[in-house]
RNA sequence: GGGGGCGUAGUUCAGCCCGGUUAGAACGCUGGCCUGUCACGCCAGAGGUCGCGAGUUCAAAUCUCGUCGCCCCCGCCA
């Protein structure tokens, strides 16, 4: 981009300049230093270009010999075609001899070297996230997730969504995760909640008549962290008036469609296959599979119960996770020990390959399984047999490297129990939030376990990148839910009643999604934790490293607040 | 809240089990040499509160306890 330091980017000087006079402004990457001669690269965020200076031009020459890496720079020079050409680089035809330079800033010793190919602890990185984020591969994980959010702008534009803004100072409601506070200065000892999601108000804003919205909100979570959790991050936002399940589906392939194509020139299988919440559970282990593989768990019980099998004794389901892949002793071990931390009592196995081997080959005919085959068996609970064949099915993703079936595989997941029994307190809670529509309301009352919510996910390679429902629209059978959940009269009054009351003026029926934006960037690159698509992440405490963030505030800030700290141990 | 791993030069690591010379290496940094390098090369040099605190010991980077920070996992995350 031209400006009146530059005449263009380092990265994009190429054979058409030769002969021509460029001025450049960058970054010091490499230095070369011959004596007679030196070479440097000067690098910028479109990539890099060879300059050199002979010890005849005195005067650049003696600037030149002091430069560091990351110094900042402006040059003049000519652009010649090289004579040893670098075919590795994009810029590697030409080079800049050097006429002028000015050293606009000198950089400071650094702690690590600006490049892809690093070692170095992310604490390292956190505390000097300017040079971090100066990293070709960072840089290309942030622009990515920029163009994916004008993708999603422009395709969301052209069917009619409006972009609408959400308050961020906002109600606490309880449920859910824990929010976090911010306390009032006008209204002293009250505090506003930092939204979890914009959910109710994208509700209202159905109410109001927009009839699509979408918003790429910020969210806040005041829970444990993980490398796929940020108590900060961002969704992308969607609700739509007088839809049903399909309708929103179709919306969302549309768009993924739109993003492959455009972003990798792919072309996604649509629609994507669909899973009820049960059948994936049974099948996967888990309401989120890794369906690049199609492993399935299959079920042993009759055929090997009570066949003096000392290891399945007293279990109540003896299930297997068949693979297509060999597996070694060693890696057997390994998934024994991983099973085990999972709360599991141990995997044992046959194997089918010209004949069977394993420890359970003389229980099992060949009759019950596949030439080629591997069967991994756990006995336990069925709850939690299946539970940890679920974990051992991803652990087995990422340890044996299996052929893919293809590199991104979507798949919704359906029909969610609406409730789930909380055992420790002894009551319902909503399985997704409590403004989901009920397929089966008239069963809330005598069997609230099998009543379904018109919940979905969408998963992507294992990762659940998004969550859905058809909302709940009418206000009576929204009390009827929020009751069955514990809540009294006047509870949900005191903390629903602003919402129940926007339902009751013409609610639409209505329905959406919201897509975790910093999990799916990080699942597209296939990169492993967040905070390499986040600029600014926290660590697994919820610090700012850089900027030290939380910290402590003056005595005067919370006298304004009218708040008081107390000592620990509390 | 619980479990595991890590913390030694600016950075990444070795040394720690089995306590005992001056705590090493690579990259980076400083100085010198070098006119076709592109991870330039060669020579020389500087650089350490061994995370912090206590304990054991004649003696602690090394053993013990506590504590802080980073990473991963379980719980938690409507």
């Amino acid at each position: 981009m031209k400006t009146s330091f530059r005449d263009i980017y380092c990265g994009e000087v190429s054979d058409r300049f030769i002969g021509k006079e460029l001025k450049l402004c960058g970054w010091i990457k490499r230095v070369r230093d011959l004596g007679g001669m030196i070479f440097f690269d000067l690098k910028d965020r479109e990539g890099y270009i060879q300059c050199f200076v002979e010890k005849a031009n005195t005067k650049v020459y003696n600037i030149v010999k002091d430069i560091r890496m990351e110094d900042c720079v402006w040059i003049k020079g000519m652009v010649r075609e090289r004579k040893d050409k670098n075919p590795n680089i994009k810029t590697g035809n030409v080079e800049i001899e050097v006429f002028e330079i000015k050293l606009f800033n000198r950089s400071s010793e650094l702690p690590f070297l600006v490049e892809d190919d690093i070692n170095v602890f992310e604490e390292t990185r956190l505390k000097y996230r300017f040079l971090d984020l100066k990293r070709p591969l960072m840089q290309n994980n942030i622009i990515l997730k920029h163009r994916f959010v004008q993708i999603v702008r422009d395709n969301l534009n052209k069917k009619g969504f409006i972009e609408v803004e959400t308050p961020y100072l906002s109600k606490s409601t309880p449920e859910g995760a824990r929010d976090f506070l911010v306390p009032s200065r006008l209204a002293p000892g009250k505090f506003y909640a930092l939204p979890q999601s914009p959910q109710l108000y994208k509700q209202i804003l159905m109410v109001s008549g927009f009839d699509r919205y979408y918003q790429f909100a910020r969210c806040f979570r005041d829970e444990d962290l993980r490398k796929d959790r940020q108590p900060e991050f961002t969704q992308l936002d969607i609700e739509m008036s007088f839809v049903e399940e399909e309708d929103v589906f179709q919306m969302i392939e549309e768009l993924f469609e739109d993003i492959f194509n455009r972003l990798f020139m792919k072309t996604l299988n649509c629609p994507f296959p669909r899973l009820t919440y049960f059948t994936s559970l049974n099948k996967y282990g888990s309401d989120k599979p890794d369906l690049r593989v199609n492993w399935e768990i299959k079920d042993f019980t009759n055929l090997l119960k009570d066949k003096g099998i000392k290891i399945f004794e007293g279990c109540e389901a003896i299930l297997s996770l068949e693979i297509d892949v060999d597996i070694t002793r060693k890696k057997v071990e390994e998934l024994n020990e991983f099973v085990k931390s999972q709360g599991g009592k141990g995997v044992t196995y046959v194997k089918y390959t010209d004949s069977l081997s394993g420890p359970l080959s003389r229980f099992i005919s060949a009759d019950y399984l596949k030439k080629g085959n591997v069967y991994l068996f756990v006995a336990d609970k069925k709850e939690k047999a299946i539970f940890i064949l679920g974990r051992l099915r991803e652990k087995c993703i990422k340890l044996l490297e299996p052929e893919l079936k293809e590199d991104f595989s979507f798949v919704w997941i359906t029909e969610f129990p609406l409730y789930v029994w909380d055992e420790e307190e002894k009551r319902w809670e909503p399985a997704h939030h409590p403004f989901t529509m009920p397929r089966n309301p008239g069963d809330i009352d005598k069997s609230p376990r099998e009543v379904i919510g018109r919940q979905y996910d969408l998963v992507l390679n294992g990762v659940e990148i998004g969550s859905g429902s058809i909302r709940n629209h009418d206000p009576e059978l929204q009390r009827k839910i929020l009751k069955k959940m514990g809540y009294s009269d006047e509870d949900i009054e005191k903390r629903f009643g602003f919402f129940l009351s926007a339902l009751s003026y013409g609610a639409p029926p209505h329905g959406g999604i919201a897509l975790g934006l910093d999990r799916i960037i990080v699942t597209l690159l296939g990169l492993g934790s967040i905070r390499d698509v986040i600029p600014f992440p926290k660590t697994a405490k919820g610090y700012a490293l850089f900027e030290g963030a939380p910290s402590e505030v003056g005595k005067e800030q919370l006298k304004d607040l009218k708040l008081e700290l107390k000592n620990e141990n509390d």
